[in-house]
DNA sequence: GGCGAATTGACAACATGTTGACAACCTCGG
DNA sequence: CCGAGGTTGTCAACATGTTGTCAATTCGCC
């Protein structure tokens, strides 16, 4: 099999990622309005409920892929909607520790049950070997161009 | 094999969708930097070369998975920019047809060779098959999510 | 201990996307 | 023919991401 083939694939899988981010995108702001959170704000309450202890900004901002700058201000507006914790960090005065706070905790929770429902729909019909490739294959394509 | 572990992979899916999108832009802004194009321009050239004849703002909009609003304001900056063409439309008095300049034609025609090397090399190691399947599944989580 | 380099927070400017609203235009059924 | 309802362009407000810059802090090496 050629590698000439590949091209017109490929930048069909981009265009689609394009389409695809930006449904899902809406589809996260119309489960997570019930709540009074974004898409960008349930990534961040993701990021720190996966890391499992307080993280510092440009931590966040390295598991997500996103600037510093960006999370920073997501979190500064989430800190004052009473879903995070800002600690101070022992050991280093500028970089705050920042941590789920109880509402952050009950919102994610929510979040993540109503989450699971609409997954087990839209992946009906597609196997789990399927799932696996999908994941396995992007993940090769966002490592190529990382580094 | 159960549903119940296609839950955890497709948030997989989903988070590595976004990370990807945003790796997507910034390498499109980068290699669109040379001719003054960013990844969103690029994909407004993509859609008008791919459709073959001129088409409204809708039209465009509907192709990309976006709002019209979002297209028109690009739209309009690119004619200002002489990348695109306005036609009056012959049977309707609003809504003008878009059309590639001969400049959006050779920048679109250059950003598609040099995008054809940068694919080649980001799906090295990846078979056509897997390549295949992702944007299958891709597709499928689309059409579930749009409907 | 101290100094240069890297990290971090803060602020600004900009690009790109959304939703909502309004008026102009088009279509189609009665 | 005409009026109701859908389509289209336009404008505004906002959310989210980028890059760039600056000062404060921390780190690593001599």
């Amino acid at each position: 099999m050629s590698d000439a083939q590949k091209g017109p694939v490929f930048t069909e899988i981009v265009l689609e990622v394009f389409k695809l981010g930006g449904l899902l995108v809406s589809e996260g702001d119309r489960m997570g309005s019930e709540y009074g959170i974004t898409s960008a704000r349930w990534k961040i309450l993701g990021a720190l409920s996966l890391a499992g202890e307080p993280q510092t900004v440009p931590q966040i901002a390295g598991s997500m892929g996103l600037t510093r700058q960006a999370v920073q201000r997501l979190v500064d507006a989430m800190q004052k909607d009473n879903l995070l914790l800002f600690q101070d960090n022992p050991g280093h005065k500028r970089a705050k520790l920042i941590s789920l706070s109880d509402l952050g905790k009950t919102v994610y929770s929510k979040l993540y049950d109503k989450q699971s429902g609409w997954a087990k729909t839209c992946s009906a019909g597609i196997t789990q070997a399927e799932l696996e490739t999908t994941l396995s294959v992007l993940e090769r394509i966002s490592g190529a161009i990382d580094r």
